[in-house]
DNA sequence: CAGGATTTTGCAAACGATAGCAACAACAAT
DNA sequence: ATTGTTGTTGCTATCGTTTGCAAAATCCTG
């Protein structure tokens, strides 16, 4: 307690806030008091009397994936992102990996009052929890991909037109036995997929291959392993994320089949590693940057109490030399 | 306040604590009252009032790399694995990137008394700070290099023999012209480098070059790229990361070399996607399942207070297809 | 059934900060 | 000198728990 140096507890408190209602020089006086002897306010009390945590939580729900997944490199990329966003607002990030066993857990992180936020990345199969909270909580913004009527605000890359965009490019390069690699359950990838189902002619359409598959490298590698023999016309692959793409393309390699001269594979997020790769991935890119930032700024808004809506990010073609 | 049913704050209290205090029945009525309407008790008031914040803070020092590091998969995968362990003891994580301005960044968070430990990953350049707090402070644990005297406890590959396996198994190779990538400020890149070099017999320590670059895969791409213009008789790489290898086999691609045929690279920590990199990498594996679990047994063994002492595991070579 | 032993519960004081209100000081105006 | 105004500061209640201690309720035993 600061106060053994003159003042009482409430100045104290004031002056460490800057109040206008202290005198300047004792406010400067008691601020450099406090930087001397290392004084800090305690957070737990002024979170009690104040009821603002100065806390934001982040959540990823692992419903559809039960290991792995934090160190998918887009999560790594959007969680770096939005702890910079977060800590530049002076907040805090308080991590959660959630596997949902009950619906409760979202009302209960939100009840035990510890966070004044909340980000949730990847709705995963927890949309109806999401749906629910969202009607009554504001403050919660949810990357992942949009649906019509949903209660919550969200941000997301348009996926639908994402898988356009990789349609496009194949059947532009002249691909005709397609596949799409990925875990439909989830309303990502089931997105992406629909988009890319939309733009193949009916007799390419009819032939392509739909290879559910988990999100990790391992799933990945030997669904594509299994797709190459049962299919070894298959000449172009759309792959529900990078790491997936990575996986065929090590897939196809073991397979004596040469990328892209003789398959092309087109990824989506164009994480960091995408450009790394060999050859480098051609990837449906999302800017996991901006949508960071948006994340933020409407969490922020909503915690005025603003209302604002969802945001659908435009997702661009970035072409390297996989496809 | 559950106390509208029936009996005093107290009571309730104890009840939810389980304790013996308590007759049986009540307590369970309570608790069952409490599930029902949802009630959880406040993490702030408990806090101020038990001392106790149920909270780690997972601390990134970004002392030498200004950017990314954060999204490297060596972080990622660590921080997967940490936040697992602690929520496993019902903990939460706090996370923190840390560019430190002043050295006074530790002692604050930890002066805040918002956290009940400390997790460090990597000690950057912040030895002196770690030192300082170390010897007075002693819920906390640090990834990254052990070295004698430190007055914290730390876990961490025994980064010297690593690299000692790494030029053992490139001059086994047959390689004669070797480089290693990667920025000797940190002291776990200094330790790999060291071991590297004891390792050389003189007339290929001689020639041998070293090639400071951030960890970032930019950066390493296009150190690796200029190495490779200047030095093009270079038949063997030893990076001090997985990225920064996956860069230098880029940069060779580009450079019309070919892995492993015209050069060897060989990475470091072994992360998921070096086995699905391509060619997929050859790597010094540390064990980071392991790693985050021994930091946070003997986090949990110092908030006890006991004492224990730092750990150094042994790194191990695997062998794909890079070198 | 009294009295002691033993559960079971409630009272009240913390924990450390914030904010409404009142008190006090300083100063100007009448 | 009295009053009013403004600018500073202190008093005190409060946030929701936990916990030592005392009170009340229950049980046991002679």
């Amino acid at each position: 307690m600061a106060k053994l140096a003159g003042v009482s507890a409430a100045t104290v408190s004031r002056a460490l806030a800057d109040s206008e209602l202290i005198s300047s020089k004792t406010r400067k006086r008691i601020q450099e008091l406090a930087q001397a002897v290392g004084y800090t306010v305690n957070p737990a009390a002024r979170t009690l009397r104040t009821r603002q945590s100065h806390t934001i939580a982040l959540i990823l729900p692992l419903g559809h994936e039960k290991s792995q997944h934090l160190s998918d490199p887009f999560f790594m990329v959007m969680l770096a992102y939005l702890a910079d966003e977060v800590s530049q607002r002076g907040y805090n990030l308080l991590l959660r990996r959630i596997e949902p066993q009950q619906d409760a857990w979202l009302k209960q992180i939100i009840a035990s009052s510890r966070v004044d936020g909340v980000l949730v990345i990847g709705q995963s199969d927890q949309a109806a929890v999401l749906q629910e909270v969202g009607s009554s909580y504001e403050p919660m913004v949810v990357w992942g991909q949009w649906s019509s009527g949903q209660s919550y605000v969200s941000v997301g890359a348009d996926n639908i037109s994402g898988g356009r965009l990789a349609a496009e490019h194949l059947l532009n390069r002249g691909r005709k036995r397609l596949a799409f690699l990925g875990n439909t359950d989830v309303p990502e990838f089931a997105a992406r997929y629909e988009g890319f189902k939309t733009m193949l002619p009916p007799e390419i359409y009819e032939a392509h291959v739909l290879v559910p598959t988990h999100l990790t490298a391992q799933d990945a590698f030997s669904a594509a392993a299994q797709l190459l023999v049962e299919h070894p016309d298959i000449d172009g692959v759309f792959a529900a994320s990078d790491v997936v793409a990575m996986s065929v393309i090590q897939a196809a390699a073991a397979g004596g089949r040469r990328v892209p001269q003789d398959i092309s594979v087109i990824g989506f997020d164009d994480v960091p590693i995408a450009a790394q790769s060999n050859p480098p991935l051609t990837s449906i890119r999302q800017d996991l940057e901006e949508g960071a930032k948006l994340m933020c700024e409407l969490l922020f808004r909503r915690m005025k109490g603003e209302t604002c809506s969802s945001v659908r990010l435009p997702p661009e073609l970035v072409v390297r030399d996989s496809a």
